[in-house]
DNA sequence: AATGTCAATGAATGTCACTTTCATGATGGC
DNA sequence: GCCATCATGAAAGTGACATTCATTGACATT
């Protein structure tokens, strides 16, 4: 998986006409083995302990490149920083964040899905995309 | 309603200690009488149209102090820009935003809520609050 | 190997939307 | 009216991006 990603992003970057770089690659593997909602400050941090002159500037244009490439996904969860999720071809899914840990873990209700077209279409509406947040305590801070 | 509105700030100023002052006055009934889904930017530059020299501070501060009384509620759309809306005695809704002309529309559903705490129940997860925004295109929009 | 070409890099700076500070100005209780 | 507080607004500060630009580096050409 890891190395598919790897291929798209490769492929993605020479449809472009755009180079691979050491610091691209380097930032591409540690986004691939971290966490699956990060900021930029805090890839930039991770990044930083092993390679201390790699730029703050490198690795936010390095996440949208990911993003236009469709490895990667910008998210808000209204802490006022972006965070970038690891993209699954087509998959889509919802997020339970803890408001205790800062846990987030995701679901996927098809439910919920045909309700929200239900009710877009009776407003007029075309749903380009959504977003559907579950804030509260999880399991663990729960006890 | 409006009045409503205006009593349960003044309870809560009282109760809090806190001063009635021209600018809170005025600011209130600006937000009262606007839009549903407005910025503090926006508001600013209303008031500013027959009240120059009230200072956007003095806005900010007293929005604050509207969610803190229960009046209004503070909204992030993703657009960098924080929203206040009107609060309704209990009421809870989801938004429908077009990202073509910024019109949001409120919608209710029960039944994507009941599914909502069955996910979490699900998870051992304790709900909070949550947030529904379906973004696309009004019927407007469409045309 | 030296040079040319041009995208990539990163230190520095700019931008934007708040957020706080501080010297002045208002308010409300006596 | 007096005065301890609170409120105001101009200005400065903050945090998180977003852009600039001189330099670097990778490859192609001489």
């Amino acid at each position: 998986m890891k190395r598919a990603k790897k291929k798209v992003f490769a492929d993605f970057m020479s449809q472009k006409g755009l180079k691979s770089t050491k610091q691209r690659d380097i930032i591409l593997d540690c986004f691939l083995s971290s966490d699956r909602h990060l900021s930029i400050e805090e890839l930039y941090l991770k990044l930083r302990s092993k390679h201390p002159n790699i730029g703050y500037a490198t690795v936010y244009r390095t996440l949208k490149l990911f993003a236009e490439a469709g490895i990667a996904r910008e998210m808000q969860f209204g802490d006022g920083q972006t965070r970038y999720e690891h993209v699954s071809e087509g998959e889509h899914h919802d997020h339970l964040v803890c408001t205790r840990c800062g846990h987030i873990e995701e679901f996927e209700n098809e439910t919920i899905e045909k309700l929200q077209d239900e009710v877009a279409n009776s407003r007029g509406f075309l749903i380009e995309r959504h977003r559907l947040e579950i804030y509260g305590l999880c399991a663990n801070c729960r006890k």
